[in-house]
DNA sequence: GGCTTTTGTTGTTCCGATGAACTTATCTTC
DNA sequence: GAAGATAAGTTCATCGGAACAACAAAAGCC
């Protein structure tokens, strides 16, 4: 088995062949990336390809099936009438999954980002057993793989959004606070289930695949954010020049556990999430325990005092803790996702206050803040992303021989 | 800083001479990069290249003078003794300067890292005019490149290391809170100079070239860590892989900012600078205003309590932030330059048990405190090294044609 | 119906890495 | 000290891949 060659990545020597691999890379994320069909004479010149070269390259990419040509429409232009190139639809598919605090799921996605399938199931995991967990995500997961099977879907691999730290992609899982979960070995638990042990999924951090998401329905604007999570934890990521900043182990972003609040000593101090996390939030309000985002949003549609005071103390935790993040990362966009996305028009002031106030590069470059896009349940499609960004960056593996 | 054209880089067409471009970087690199003068053969298994490749590419940099041949020396193996390469020396220089608070000097490396010539001058440049300093700078570095240029050594180019935000490369300065400058032309002011006309500076800050320094007398153990540098400021910088993480614009690292001890209202609320600063550990020592860093190390040695809790508290306050900062950016070992590097000794206790304590992937992975390596000024090496940089990611246009 | 314009394809050429054979320079062994 | 053995570096034919230019195809324009 030959180890993996990217095309002439730092430090790799470039052969001859890394020159097609580079070069199918782009020309496959020159069609990915477009937001309507583009021609071979279009991707010819934005990437500067001859016409010529970019006809060899997408003639491989059609047949490996990554990419289909559509019917010419009527351009009403002079000359000959483009083929547009699409993303192949229903040929291969990427699956993303998740386990979270109240829910795990299953979605499939195909090269042009259209789900699929997709199955969820509510839940309370809190301090569950990691292995009927996973259990129930297999069973779940395997009639979705076994629906691509039968569509003669190929499937281009799986990956599992966790809420906690894991060790870049192949695990393990060291700790997830709210399931109360630590050092499980997941991979090797779902390969009790044959149909996964077949193609082991990549693991992730919630909240740095749920940014994933957001970079990609943004399609580069802002191409440079700070994504904050609020569910029951507080998750983070940072997204640079549309990749994700992933950190040394991929334990990046763990902007929860920022530490604000000593009072003079350094011995106490609370962390974000004691601040803004759902729970926290919850309790100032002056609800019940089971509270939901629901009702914390209904709360602040009736505008109670006690309600609307620990969105405005948390609104401010959140911006003292995303200053220093801002300080540090040198972004200036930050989103807001999670319960933080539904709450955001009570967050937004207090939040802003602080980045503006504590962001010393505010003056030069005003700090922008917006509410994620990426729909329900980001992190599942982010992980199906990262699953198909491994075969956009080596088309070569899906060529035919 | 930003990521200057690689041969083959990501979203760029790779066409055929990119290969070359590549394949001369990555030889050039392995002669620059080894502790020891290597041969053709050494590059050849080191990178996978033929010896044949390597070879003729050897031979260009031989041409361009960025690679000398020397003498050969009996191994005392078997087979014919190879020819060791190492750096060109006394052929190009790369000139590193800098502007602090207390100093400014001018330093000429060349392509091996060694030291050509250097100047520095003391002073205080709180409050300066920047005119009037810049004037002197360029003052300091004339000489330097005349008598580079006497000498028959090409300059690569120049770099300024400055105490402040800088954009990227080309200016203008920000803001530099110690000098008390701010929206400065640098490049501008310094091109009133004939000499520094012809070859303008990059500029960046003055923690992140040090952080480049340091990485390099490192030589990648460990290839990944957070800098933080002690001045009359506190500056902080990220290395991941070897790389400078610059951020969006060059303003990354800004740890002195951190907001630390807010009183339960995040309104109040002192920053990082506030209690780590030099300043602040002096008056919290209960020296005079004019101390110096040996006046603190003097007042350690002589365990004056005042001192000792000083550092006590500005240990906590470095833990605290720098557990932040770990936590978003995954990095498990920290460097301790400038006055933190002379006062590590009396801060080591305090800091490593904020860390242990706040960083919460510590248990997996423990967090490593090291002292700073580079010597004096590193910043001014550092800058150096940038510009080192940009010509051994492009050899080519150092070819003759 | 010729002309223009744009798309996609077909050779040919050129560049750069490979691989095998060859030369060079040392050590080893009898 | 001559004959291998071993390793370093070079030479040359070959091959893969992109560029370039010429050409065919399919439209609109007059």
């Amino acid at each position: 088995m030959s180890p993996p060659r990217r095309a002439a990545s730092r430090g790799r020597t470039a052969r001859q062949d890394s020159l097609r691999h580079h070069n199918l890379a782009l020309t496959l994320r020159q069609v990915l990336d477009a937001p309507s069909p583009v021609s071979r004479a279009d991707i010819a010149a934005a990437t500067g390809l001859t016409r010529a070269t970019v006809s060899a390259l997408v003639d491989r990419l059609l047949e490996a099936r990554l990419v289909a040509e559509l019917e010419p429409v009527a351009s009403q232009r002079a000359g000959r009438p483009a083929v547009p190139l699409a993303p192949a639809r229903g040929t291969v598919a990427a699956v993303g999954m998740e386990v979270n605090v109240d829910y795990l799921g299953v979605r499939a996605i195909d090269l042009g980002g259209r789900v699929l399938t997709e199955r969820v199931e509510s839940g309370d995991f809190r301090g569950s057993n990691p292995e009927v967990v996973l259990d129930r995500l297999a069973a779940l997961a395997d009639p979705v793989l076994a629906l691509l099977s039968d569509e003669g879907v190929m499937i281009a691999g799986t990956a599992l959004a966790l809420p906690g730290l894991v060790d870049s992609i192949t695990g393990p899982l060291r700790l997830a606070p709210n399931l109360r979960w630590w050092d499980v070995d997941v991979v090797g638990i779902l390969a009790a289930d044959p149909v996964l042990a077949g193609m082991p999924p990549r693991l992730a951090n919630e909240a740095n695949l749920a940014a994933r998401a957001e970079a990609r329905v943004r399609r580069g604007s802002p191409s440079s954010f700070v994504y904050v999570s609020g569910e029951v934890g507080v998750g983070g990521a940072i997204v640079l020049h549309g990749a994700i900043y992933a950190g040394r182990h991929g334990w990046s972003g763990e902007i929860g556990h920022t530490v604000l609040g000593t009072a003079g000593s350094f011995d106490q101090g609370g962390t974000l999430e004691s601040y803004a996390g759902q729970d926290a939030i919850v309790e100032r309000a002056g609800l019940p325990r089971s509270a939901t985002v629901a009702d914390l949003v209904a709360a602040g549609q009736r505008h109670e005092p006690r309600a609307l005071e620990a969105f405005a103390a948390a609104g401010s935790a959140l911006g003292v803790a995303l200053a220093n993040m801002v300080n540090i990362v040198d972004v200036e966009h930050v989103v807001l996702g999670g319960i933080f996305a539904d709450l955001a028009e009570y967050l937004r002031e207090a939040v802003l206050a602080q980045l503006e106030r504590r962001v010393i590069t505010a003056p030069w470059s005003a700090i922008e803040l917006s509410v994620a896009q990426a729909g329900q349940h980001p992190a599942m499609t982010g992980a199906a992303l990262e699953v198909l960004q491994t075969l956009v960056e080596e088309p070569a593996g899906w060529l035919p021989i």
